[in-house]
DNA sequence: AAGATACTTGACTATTTTAGTCAGGTTTGT
DNA sequence: ACAAACCTGACTAAAATAGTCAAGTATCTT
């Protein structure tokens, strides 16, 4: 059970971004150098934020991205779900094999990854932009 | 972020056997139909089981497996470790790049990958073999 | 003792996913 | 005009996953 590095470059870009996003746009070039990143991938990445209107693009020279919303109304679940990082535990709603279909007759299991997924999307939902800038605010003290 | 069919199928298969587990050992022949997992795949889950103590094998005609502990006993987390299931949210620890070596300079999103980390893995140690078992039961009635 | 059942081990492999790269755009400020 | 920076889609190498396959070994039952 990993966490892809999609969703981590996904939050790390956007923890950059908000950290400098004052007044004028953040280039992907710098943020690539900042934090490590293939420009390539983070246009792949940054292209799926600004779908789902978490980001907003400036084009042309001195262009770059700003945040689309205040940084407290994003949530790590608005961040991965734009990058496709799902919460998978178990798939049995297709295939029916062996009983399982969700509803009426359930794997023995079927109840506990539903209550894992809840329990991690309960943390992403709770943790907004906001939080994590304030945390690395405090440590940098 | 997903669980593998290892770990699932681990749980899945520790549940059916602790249900038939009064006094007979039960076959992974059993389990593999009763589950609908392959045996020889079941056979490489059960070789870890073993060598980690969770359950124990008796060899022979009308042979299997049984627990090797209290279902109470065994949580989630145990499984999992067993199988090689573990949860890796960022492995920032062998290259320092772009100074992230886990101790002084930490990416900007280190300490949420830890308590992510955190709060899953409360989320299995919490959890024991009986508790699975006991939900089955309830449900059935 | 024979045979069947069932555990044990290790090597092998197809498929899928991931983590990018690459090439070729388009837009817009100066 | 030109350069910076966004935009898009196709492509691919490497790793992980989810098994299969083959060849055992141990032990119970009869």
């Amino acid at each position: 059970m990993k966490l892809t590095s999609k969703g981590r470059y996904a939050v790390m870009a956007l923890v950059d971004l908000a950290r400098f996003d004052n007044l004028n746009p953040v280039s992907l070039r710098d943020i690539s150098l900042r934090q490590g990143i293939s420009l390539d991938y983070l246009e792949q990445i940054f292209s799926k934020l600004r779908k789902k209107e978490i980001v907003q693009s400036i084009r042309g020279n001195q262009g770059g991205y700003i945040l689309n919303k205040k940084a407290k109304e994003i949530k790590l679940t608005n961040i991965f779900d734009a990058v496709d990082e799902k919460v998978k535990t178990v798939q049995c709603k297709k295939e029916s094999k062996k009983g399982c279909n969700g509803k009426s007759s359930k794997c023995l299991t079927h109840n506990l990854w539903d209550e894992l997924e809840n329990h991690i999307n309960d943390f992403f939902e709770k943790k907004s932009l906001e939080d994590l800038i304030q945390d690395n605010i405090e440590r940098r003290v």
